[in-house]
This record gives structure tokens, sequence and C-alpha cells, in this order.
DNA sequence: TTTTTATATGAACATATGATCATACCTTTA
DNA sequence: TAAAGGTATGATCATATGTTCATATAAAAA
């Protein structure tokens, strides 16, 4: 076998798949992987959901560590702060799955 | 901007980050890139699970398609089928977060 | 052919997560 | 300084997820 069990690990781990685990929030990986930075509003557009959950989804994303944010008039712009969520993102693009 | 979103596209891949996001199953799949298949025993020894939480752990892990099963004998063994999971966990093995 | 070993399964429960709604908070502009 | 635009926040609710427990099943050994 091995060694033992580093828990620290798998769950430091577990917990960025679990803040990027949902569809909208690899939507918005997605984005800001193309784009510098985007605003609420145009993260909103793009994902066709209502503001407050887009808010609420880029809140989660920045309080785990994965977005920034920087205000710059009336918009705040998010951005991506982690970036190996790209590389993750990338891996399973081809990957071979039945959804259910 | 850029094109539309591709919902199918990102519910797959929200669909295997779930899949693989817990500390139990991240440590079921460090086992199994070690080790080129384990009994359900063995596994369970491992992570200092009860057996019946390691067998629902490992049936989901089956269901989604991450694994893969093979009985010899009183055993079964399990083994990786969805191999991109490793890289995932590798990427993440030395980001720098604060867990909560 | 009964016991034992290895594993799976299903119900029940507690907790976490995601969505919605109403409203509050900052900026800028009129 | 009042209104409008852009974003955040908190409560509530429905659903999903993880755990436990009791029990079922399958293969091997006695």
């Amino acid at each position: 076998m091995q060694e033992e069990l580093d828990i620290d690990r798998v769950e430091k781990i577990a917990f960025v798949l679990k803040t990027i685990a949902h569809p909208m929030r690899v939507g918005i990986i997605d984005l800001l992987s193309q784009n510098e930075k985007m605003s609420v509003n145009e993260i909103t557009a793009y994902l066709g959901l209502e503001q407050s959950l887009t808010s609420h989804h880029l809140a989660n994303l920045k309080m785990k560590g994965v977005l920034g944010s920087k205000r710059e008039g009336k918009n705040i712009f998010y951005f991506l702060k982690m970036k190996e969520v790209v590389d993750i993102v990338g891996i399973l693009e081809d990957v071979n799955v039945i959804v259910f």
C-alpha cells in the first residue's frame, strides 16, 4: 500500500473542487479565462441568470479565493485569482461522460 | 465578449467535479492512482471509514463513470476508469487555499 | 449445508446547497 | 440632493448530499 491518509490535503483539494462544481460557476470560470475582468452585469447577461443569483455565485467564488474583485465607478469587476481552475476545466473538456 | 454559453458542456464538467468533490473520494482517487486496483476492505482500512460508507462512495464513483469494479472471489476490486481525475487532483496539490 | 467473510443496499435523518424574493447599499448623474 | 444604475445581502424554501444503521447478498471455508 502506502503511507497514511493526509486529511488536510484531501480536504483542501475537495474544498476547491466543491467551490467550482456547479454549471454556472464553470461558466464564470470560462468567461474570466477569456476576459481579464468582467462586470457583474456582463456576467449576468452571458449566463442568463438573475442578477442576484449571479451575485451570490460570485461572492462565493471570491470568498473561497477563486476570484477577486475591484470596483470601478458604478461597476464591480471580477477576475480570476486562482488560475489553476482553468486547467481543471480544460482537462474535463474532452472527457466522455453521461450526465444524469 | 464571445459566443454563447454551452450548457451541456458546463453541465458535463460540473457533473464530474461534483462527483469527486469530497475529501474521501479524493482519497480514493489518490489510492487508486498508486495501486492498479484495491478491494473495498483495503480502501476502507486506509480511509478509516465504515465499510458501508466506503461502499456508498465507491458505488457513486462507479455509477458516474469514475471507477470500475471487478469481482475476484470474495473480493471486489475497484480501479480507476476516468484517469483524468488524477491530473485534476495533481493540479490542486500545491494550490494555496484557506479551507473553511 | 451452515458459518464466516466481503460487500451492497435501502431507509431514515441531519445538514448543506441552490434559487428566489425583497430590500439595502454605493456610486454617478440629473 | 434626489433619482437611477449597478451590485450586495439576508431570509426563506426546496432539494441534494452525506452519514448511520440494519439487513441483504454472494462466495468461500468449515
